[in-house]
DNA sequence: CTGACCCGAC
């Protein structure tokens, strides 16, 4: 009962449950049976390599082998390996690939998602300016920046200290008509407690539950790791107890970011308490991949 | 059956 489709649901768990080898290893039998592929299998094929780090290989088949294996690059194809370039610190080549991709002239063409990643690649590699013109670019060119694009801008301009810049682009995309969302205001938020601006903290925050946003496990984090960092932990712990009374739960991140308060300050029973609380508590993370991997099995067992 | 952004880390 094994078809095409069966085999792509297969190879794209093994890639999000990060075996991308074995998924290789399904598409290998793919080939062997002779089973005709189609462009999201060939996709999944380059999502396998990039996650096995294997991106050349990726640009290599993405150029030259699909069309071998008779079908054509889509939008999905380019933009997961230009963002595996990206996430080799290679966003000048994603780039280059870009414009390769846009002198194709086929059916599709760059969207927000490619923009997105390559700016967003261009920011974490320090080169501010080739990330603003493509944010200018982007929108010249019939694409304009959603509120990913502002908020991954206005989290490089928080980075960079630029709280100015940063607040000129919030109300410039809200001037836009494009709604910040919760990661937007956590950006802010994270930017002007790092900074210890309290206060315009404080504002931001309002304004995002005023806009109707609840602050979300970030936010708490965020502030947190703040509080911890300008060696007010006792409070970031109050806060932390608050959360947890309240029956929110703290992920494996939030733990992480308090012990290590605990740890800078010295206070070494608080943190036995709470690795121990943690054991106890645990995370499930973990078990959750692996039900996304049994319910893909079973798909694959009833077809 | 597929893609982009925020919180830690040494």
């Amino acid at each position: 009962p094994s078809t095409i489709f069966t085999y792509g649901i297969l190879m794209n768990c093994c890639c999000r449950t990060r075996r991308p080898e074995l998924g290789l290893a399904f598409f290998g039998r793919v080939l062997r049976m002779g089973l005709r592929t189609n462009v999201v299998v060939a996709t999944t094929v380059l999502q396998c390599l990039c996650g096995a780090k294997r991106t050349d290989e990726a640009v290599d088949i993405l150029l030259h082998r699909m069309s071998e294996l008779g079908c054509v690059p889509d939008d999905f194809s380019y933009n997961i390996v230009l963002k595996s370039l990206c996430d080799d610190s290679r966003s000048q080549r994603a780039l280059d690939l870009l414009r390769m991709w846009e002198n194709e002239r086929g059916v599709c063409s760059p969207n927000v998602y490619t923009y997105n990643t390559v700016i967003h690649g261009f920011f974490k590699e320090g080169e501010v300016s080739k990330a603003c013109n493509l944010f200018h670019e982007m929108a010249q060119k019939g694409v304009p920046p959603n509120v990913v694009t502002y908020s991954l801008t206005i989290d490089a301009l928080c980075k960079a200290r630029a709280m100015d810049k940063a607040q000129l682009f919030l109300r410039q995309m809200i001037h836009k008509g494009v709604r910040p969302n919760n990661v937007t205001y956590n950006v802010m938020i994270h930017g002007y407690c790092t900074l210890g601006q309290w206060k315009e903290a404080g504002k931001m925050f309002r304004e995002m539950t005023r806009q109707g946003l609840i602050p979300d496990i970030v936010t708490w984090t965020s502030f947190m790791a703040s509080l911890c960092k300008h060696g007010r932990t006792k409070e970031a712990a109050e806060f932390f107890d608050s959360m947890t009374a309240k029956g929110h739960k703290p992920d494996l991140v939030m733990y992480h970011v308090l012990l290590h308060g605990y740890a800078t300050e010295g206070c070494f029973a608080d943190m036995i308490n709470l690795f121990n609380s943690m054991a106890t508590k645990g995370t499930r993370s973990v078990s959750r991949c692996m039900d996304l991997f049994n319910s893909n099995i079973c798909t694959l067992q009833n077809g």
